[in-house]
Parts: C-alpha cells; structure tokens; sequence
DNA sequence: AACTTTTATTAGTATAAACTAATTATTTAA
DNA sequence: TTAAATAATTAGTTTATACTAATAAAAGTT
C-alpha cells in the first residue's frame, strides 16, 4: 500500500484521495467500516461478537445476517487490505487507512440522508434505509456536487455531523445523552437516532427534533422513563430510547 | 414463481409491484437485463456472444469483464429465476417477468440520469457512468419520488424515452438514424449516445444535443462521413457516430 | 483451582460471479 | 459433402461472502 504523504497527524490531514489509491472495498467491507465507526462513537468495544450484533442490525432487504464466522472471514480480508490491523489484544482496531474509508462512508451515509431529505423530498423515516443504499454508489465526484449543491451542509437530517475532509476519526465531538440529563436544565436536541422508521415517525409527531429546545420535567430513573417538557408539550420516553438522544447544553 | 395478476397483456399491463415478488436481482443480473434491452433495442441477436461483447463494454470501475462461459452461468441462474426462457433456438429470449424488471432497469436508468443532470448539476457527460451506480441503489419508492419531483420527465438528458409502468418493453419506437437520413430534410435531433464522455463534450461543444434542429448538408456515404447543419454551424461526424444518433422528422 | 459460560476460531460447505482451457455443436465455405 | 470457422457449452478453478458444527481459548464464578 502506497501511502506517500501520511504525517503524523494521520491519513486524514493529508489530501489523500481514495480513488487515487488501489484499494477496491466492496460494499460489505464498507458496511463493516461504517458500523465499526458507530461501535466507536458509541463507547463499544469493537469484539467480534459486538460487530456481528452490530452488523444484523442494519436494515437490509436480504435478511443475510452476520454470524461470527463470517465476521472474522472479512476481519481477515480487511487486515489483508490494510484497513484493520492487529492489536495483539481482543479489540479490532482500524489502520490509518480504515480510519480514512470509514470517515468516507459516514460522510457519504449522511450527504446522503441529507440529499434524500432536501433535494428529493423524502421523509425523514425513510431517509436512512435509502441512504444506506446510496452511499455505496456515489463516485467521490458525485459526493462533491452534492455536498456543494447542499451548500455544504454540517449536519444530516438526523443532527449528525457531516465530516469534512479535514476531519479526523478520531476527534467525535462527545454530547450528552438524555438519560444523562438534568431536570430543569435548558437542552437542545442535538441528534435523534435514525434507524427506526416507526420510532422517527413518532419524533415527528411530537416535534422531538435537532433544534429543538427541551427541559427534562421528571427523570425517572426507577421507571425506566424521561418526561420531557418540549414546545408541542410534555412526552414521556424510555430510558433506551433517551439514550439515543444527543443533547446540547442551552446557554442561558 | 407466483404470477397471480397475470393477464394476456403480459405481466407490464399489471399492477405489479417488483417489490411483491420474491425475486431478488443481484446488481449482475441487473445489468444483464439491461444490456439485454438495448441489444433488442438496436436490433442485435441475442446471443452469449454478443451479450458477452456487449457487457465487456459497460463501464466499471472494477475491470471484471464478461466471458461467454461467464455469460452462460449468469443465464442459467436467470433461468432459474424465471427471468430467461428456453425458446430451443439460438437467441436468448426474457419471460414476462424479465422484460418487466427489464423495463424497470431503463426507467431507473434513465431517472437516475434526469436526476444527477436537473436535480444535482452533474456534467451531461459524466450523467451515464453516475446513474449506472445509483440505479442499483434506488428502492422503487424512491424512484417514484424522484419521478414526481422531476415533474414526471418523459426522457432522459440524452434523449431516451423514459418508460412509464404502463409502457410494455416490446412496443419501442423506432426513429430514424442520422445515417439513414437524406440531405436537405429538417430533422429534430431525438437522442445521443450516452456512453462516451469525450462524444458527448464533443457534441456539447457543438450543440448537438435533443431538440437541436439539423439538416444534412452532405451524406458522404463512400467516405464514411456526415455533414451537419446546426444552429451553431456546420459539424462532419462519422457514420459509426452518426449510426448512434436519432432523428424525429419536422414537420414543415 | 475447577467448572461454566462466553468469545473466538477452525473446518468444512454453499452460492454467486468471474475466469481459462478444452470440447462439442453449428454454420459457413471450399 | 467435408473442412474450417464460429459459437456454445462443459469442466474445473478462483474469490468474496455467507453459513453450521465443532473446537479452542478466555473470562467469570463458585
């Protein structure tokens, strides 16, 4: 693998172009980047058992799943194409180069969303299954256009940031999950999480949104619950739900 | 298979949902059924030879080329899935079902292109190779939402007749070819090849795109050439070019 | 420490899609 | 009508991706 022009701040300050690179990753390898990407945002150790969970739990037509075999085949071929090396102990850990492609495909994931959202008109529920189709089949040049014709958009629909080229893998800004909250406090709803359609379609509902300003009225931590106070009014969720809520603090 | 809806006006007459039948096309077959349309399109035979010649020249990334004995597995397996019949003699034929999925192909196809084209801003020349990946991502619903915010177009950028649900793949019309037409006649140019980009800067540059009002000034037959009058002056192209380009006659 | 449970891995298989080399069929031409 | 050329197919292999069943290794518990 060449790989003239890494420094030390990694493959990503460097104007690396993948296409410019041989590697070829086919859309499985991308769809393992991308949730090795999301066992990392969301504090999970990257196991082979936590991968394969992660890995049934995309929403695909073909309901061919991920057993741990299967895994470990592909964490194989993926060590051989430099994009996940050998930590010597149990996590799977990405290279420079993982690190690069993973950053890509949650780049295309959520230009993608936004795409499907603002150019096209698609609900919100359903922007993320469509996505997840699309972001295999746009060229770096599509990417570009897009994300111009966006006017360069920072976040998706969903209130994820849209890294940009210059962003690292490893500087996630962190936010403070709903469960984690304060009664009383002033929030912003800063992401909602976007891969169940019935679940989005009832934050629509109840306008629970990015942007949307929020004080928690009871944390109920005994039930399992969170009352919100929202400006369509007061909505009570669960405790698994919330903490798929990402917060921002209100500066009064 | 089922086929309940089945009529005698083919399975193109129905409502017929793709999304109903439990066939699952792999992006390969896809584009089998794709080339199999434009070689009926032009008239050629199909054949595993030509079918084999004319998937070589789809461009791909991945250089992964067709050979006939690649040729005869794929149409055994779409065979199998009902997509191809035995007719006992040479060419290869598509069952109802195949030329429906066929005809949804060309539809998403062509969509794809208007899309890439009016919607984001891609380049004419860059539109084919750009929709050749995305139509193999989009679901049918977002086809149809598409559809409806390109205002229901009724051929691509190139040209081409956009099929609707209701349009069968056997009743194609037939325009006239550049080089069968006669010098002096007012034609309308009614399509372009899409295929090569450099073609279509060519043809950019010199407005030689749908709708272009033209008559042949010299139909150089024994040279192999044509001589174009356009609004933007006098163009030479060769008859394999111009074997390409189709005609609708105007009405004086 | 020994036992149990969980996690990881190997072994062996399947399928889709591609390939080369060899062979059979069919068509065309001498 | 036989020989040459073209077309189609079979045989056997490869690679990516999945699987189940069996085993090995590690972690956790009495």
């Amino acid at each position: 693998m060449d790989c003239i022009g890494l420094t030390e701040r990694g493959v990503n300050a460097v104007a690396l172009d993948p296409t410019q690179l041989d590697v070829n990753l086919s859309q499985a390898m991308e769809n393992y980047l991308l949730t090795i990407f999301h066992l990392n945002e969301d504090g999970i150790e990257v196991t082979v058992t936590n991968l394969a969970q992660a890995l049934r739990e995309i929403p695909l037509d073909e309901h061919i799943g991920t057993s741990m075999p299967s895994v470990i085949g592909m964490i194989n071929r993926m060590k051989k194409e430099d994009l996940i090396k050998d930590d010597e102990g149990r996590p799977i850990i990405l290279t420079e180069l993982g690190k690069y492609f993973a950053l890509d495909m949650v780049r295309r994931h959520r230009v993608a969303e936004t795409m499907v959202v603002e150019l096209l008109g698609v609900e919100l529920d359903k922007a993320h299954i469509e996505a997840h189709k699309l972001e295999h089949a746009m060229s770096s040049e599509l990417l570009d256009i897009i994300i111009e014709r966006l006017n360069n958009p920072q976040a998706s629909p969903f209130g994820e940031q849209i890294p940009g080229k210059e962003d690292s893998f490893d500087n996630l800004q962190n936010y403070l999950r709903l469960d984690e909250g304060s009664e009383g406090v002033q929030y912003k709803i800063k992401s909602i999480p976007e891969e169940d359609p019935e679940l989005i379609r009832f934050f629509m509902q109840h306008g629970i949104l990015p942007g949307t300003p929020i004080t928690i009225s009871e944390l109920g931590k005994s039930i399992g619950v969170v009352t919100l106070d929202t400006p369509s009014g007061n909505v009570t969720i669960g405790f698994e739900v919330a903490s798929k809520i990402k917060l921002t603090l209100v500066a009064d």
